[in-house]
DNA sequence: GTTCTTGCAAAATATTTGCAAGACG
DNA sequence: CGTCTTGCAAATATTTTGCAAGAAC
């Protein structure tokens, strides 16, 4: 596993304060996170800050975005590699039930073979169900 | 094709006013639309009863919403026969150029396997890139 | 000292609800 | 009448920006 310092370093983003205990807190956590969820979180930090900060990380490739449907951006940690390329695409599991979002880096995804002419740069896949914890 | 007194009836949602414009302007659109540009195309008809009627059908299955990531909700009919039951998957598609969504009901989908345990309730399957029409 | 980052405040954007009046059966 | 729908107003939720002070180099 990576420290913070090091996947910054990798990502060519500036180590400061935000942006470590962000980092951090996206790291510390199975579920993706929404701005809000950080900012609970880090309740020194203020919301612009953390809000600039996942911009950037997202821009630099940290972290990707996805839209699970609830209404907040969620924000996760790319895997290690991961280049946010149409290569690196993964699902996304929300669970209907306890409402966690989290990345699914196992399931391979079929290639996805689009209309012609059509171009593809990224994905928002979301699968929505149960997680195995809550399909009991 | 059918009518918007058709498809209501088949869905078991009453015939109004207000729900045949906003399903008319939904049939009448290829992209998916967003609450404001519902508003902006039916001008006399109140925001929150386009919201209103857009979640009726919504629950009612006659149309179905999509996060694209644009930061608003957009919203499609569903395909004549569509009970947005797993089987009735498809992958959206979002232009990052000229911005429209739509639904790729041609492009079928693999089966997604998932974890142990895991159940497949529904999915946000958002595609982006360029449309034939921009990728030029 | 120039550039980048941060915190505070506030604006902008989107979604959602309360309530009373109206439509419908 | 009783239930459902609509319009208006306002609240809530979420995201985004302006600006000045501070930190980093």
């Amino acid at each position: 596993m990576q420290t913070e310092e090091e996947i910054l370093k990798i990502k060519k983003v500036k180590n400061t304060a935000v942006r470590t205990v962000v980092l951090r807190h996206l790291l510390s956590q199975e579920k993706a996170q929404s701005l809000k969820d950080i900012e609970n979180a880090l309740v020194y930090t203020d919301r612009s800050s953390i809000f600039r900060t996942l911009k950037t990380f997202e821009k630099k490739k940290v972290i990707h975005s996805i839209e699970d449907g609830s209404g907040m951006t969620k924000y996760a940690v790319c895997a290690e590699g991961c280049n946010c390329d149409p290569k690196d695409l993964h699902y996304h599991f929300y669970c209907t039930n306890c409402e966690k979002t989290f990345c699914l880096f196992d399931v391979t995804i079929p290639n996805i073979q689009l209309p012609n002419n059509f171009k593809l740069q990224q994905a928002n896949l979301v699968v929505k169900g149960l997680c195995d914890n809550c399909n009991k």
